[in-house]
DNA sequence: AAGAAACACGCAATCGATTGCATTATTTTT
DNA sequence: AAAAATAATGCAATCGATTGCGTGTTTCTT
């Protein structure tokens, strides 16, 4: 089996018929000037050969690739992985494939990513961006050459790109609130960095929401964290757990954090939720894991990348330009560790 | 910003160069026959006008498009998408960008996406397989066409290919004999269908200990799930429990299901691990989450993924032709589910 | 200083598919 | 039956980078 057999072209199969590469070739993608024989003969014979198109060939002279590139930050986080199952699904449904990679959030990664999905010839980009991007300058390679990008999740301060998100504010808010109905009256907020408009929405929900309950909005019982870790979330639980008064909720900007902060407070025998009331946000799986289960926003993330696929392929095929932000919904999956009142 | 500027190429930095196309791609190569000027003149002006080579041009005319293909069931998963990230970061470093798909656990889409990535001329293959695939015949696509697959984690039960994955029977002794050792004498195992190498391995391991300690191996409590999903966990969980004489461990072919399995026996009131010692597979961040915490057998997902990409590569470029299989090491991490002794 | 060796670069074909513009064959119209 | 319209196909350029081979130039050898 040493043969290394060259592939079959439409000029082998134009010999083998005698007629040209432009006839196989429109054959092949069923074009209305070809007769109905001749289509056949080619597509059988295709077939028969095992005749296979040469992408690169096809991308090179259309300048098209059929190709979206996706940038985040770190593929194994359950978020992120089912966003990209999304992605990946739809995507390929309409015949697109897709180029993974991960910044890891650090910016400098991003950028070079970002060139080298580029240099790939994507024909667009999906994004959620690094914790620490604010400046969002290097994404002009892509914008001012007429690739559209498509920002999801975590998405850019301004008006002017496409984006596909939640209402962070909004679920925030009632997360908030809704630790408040449950008697809770010193909330703390374990948040992302403000930089990202996500975990800003994110801690504005929540002071509006203390607020308009008329309840005390304290600096000392906020605090971010760098990436929202496991190890961040229970140094930082820790923190505000050593703090007097001491605070009987914890409104957290995710999973893993919060559920960190639970186990952190498990162990200093502070009860949950009667001591400690919890919610995360995203709806992990590990929410419904640990005990007690976690309360938290439902935040549809495959459904996120759908929809950041479908408003991509109306601006690359249906030339859609109007900037527009998609706004998904979310909702409060309440479960024991918020649960203080009967239900 | 209208201007759909053209892409800067090789000939428009010859010609502002007075050079040769020709030069122009050594120099920017850094192809030893060019002058050291000439080099430096022409990587300047690159940078200058913004070039960017065209990977389909060169990867058309090289016929290597520096692109693995990677195939596995399911992005969102906590296993394969360590397995992925690991690959994604490997490649990358390499200068290899991945391309995506996921077979949903479906030999029909297996096929699909396999063809639709040797259209993509990718030019190897990375994947595990899906759970029901026992013939492997539509992989020759690949092989015959002399483009390497390197199999992971979920292999083909014969020795004509290259592999990397773990030693799942030694793996599913261990744990089991670890049961053993923590006294229990009725174990039950929750398995993946047998088809698959690494089930037909985890459960010949498990048997293996059950002999080797000279305990009786009883069908009845031996079952297989077709996607060790949690809810097939609860359901086999419910099942083995209700049979007489009463378990006193599982053996679980993954934490998913061990999980749920966790979950349904506290729920009959039944103590873990004094009255049933649980071992999972893996090592998924749930372990350390549900209560109590998880005993499983560490699985090095990344690692896996580095080591596949490597291989990969090691026959795509050094032309190593030799079929090998590299078995990874795993060890039991043991935790409170299984530990019934004092340590 | 003359021949050899090394260096620097250009020419032109090539990878495989696509497509605007002919050209020829067939059918329809009047 | 001649003219017009339509259908079916071919020609050749093109997308952008790569590369074997050939040529002119410089440097080295003795």
């Amino acid at each position: 089996m040493e043969d290394r057999k060259k592939d079959i072209t439409i000029y082998d199969i134009a010999t083998r018929l005698n007629v040209s590469a432009s006839t196989v070739s429109r054959a092949l993608r069923d074009h209305k000037s070809i007769g109905k024989k001749t289509k056949k003969a080619v597509q059988e014979l295709a077939d028969e050969l095992g005749y296979r198109p040469n992408k690169l060939a096809s991308s090179l002279r259309t300048n098209h690739s059929k190709t979206i590139g996706v940038l985040v930050s770190w593929i194994n986080r359950p978020f992120i992985s089912s966003l990209i199952a999304g992605i990946e699904n739809a995507a390929r449904k309409k015949g697109y494939q897709v180029i993974i990679c991960q910044s890891h959030d650090s910016v400098v990664l991003e950028k070079e990513y970002l060139r080298a999905l580029y240099n790939s010839r994507v024909c667009a980009l999906i994004t959620s961006l690094a914790m620490q991007t604010e400046d969002y300058s290097h994404f002009d390679l892509f914008t001012k050459n007429n690739i559209p990008i498509v920002y999801v999740d975590r998405t850019p301060k301004i008006d002017t790109v496409n984006k596909v998100k939640i209402n962070n504010y909004q679920a925030s808010f009632e997360a908030t609130e809704h630790l408040i109905r449950q008697g809770c009256t010193r909330i703390a907020h374990l948040g992302g960095d403000p930089i990202q408009s996500i975990y800003e929405d994110r801690l504005n929900g929540y002071i509006a929401a203390l607020r308009v309950h008329h309840l005390p909005v304290d600096e000392s019982i906020i605090r971010q964290a760098e990436h929202l870790s496991a190890e961040e979330g229970t140094r930082l639980a820790q923190e505000v757990l050593a703090l007097s008064p001491r605070i009987d909720g914890i409104v957290c900007a995710n999973d893993t954090a919060a559920v960190s902060a639970i186990q952190y407070a498990e162990s200093q025998g502070i009860r949950i939720p009667e001591d400690l009331a919890v919610i995360g946000f995203n709806n992990d799986p590990v929410c419904e894991i640990i005990e007690p289960a976690l309360s938290s926003v439902h935040h549809p993330a495959e459904q996120m990348g759908e929809a950041a696929v479908s408003r991509t392929l109306n601006i690359i095929e249906e030339e859609d330009s109007e900037i527009n932000a998609i706004i998904l919904d979310t909702h409060l999956i309440i479960r024991a560790s918020s649960q203080r009142l009967p239900k």
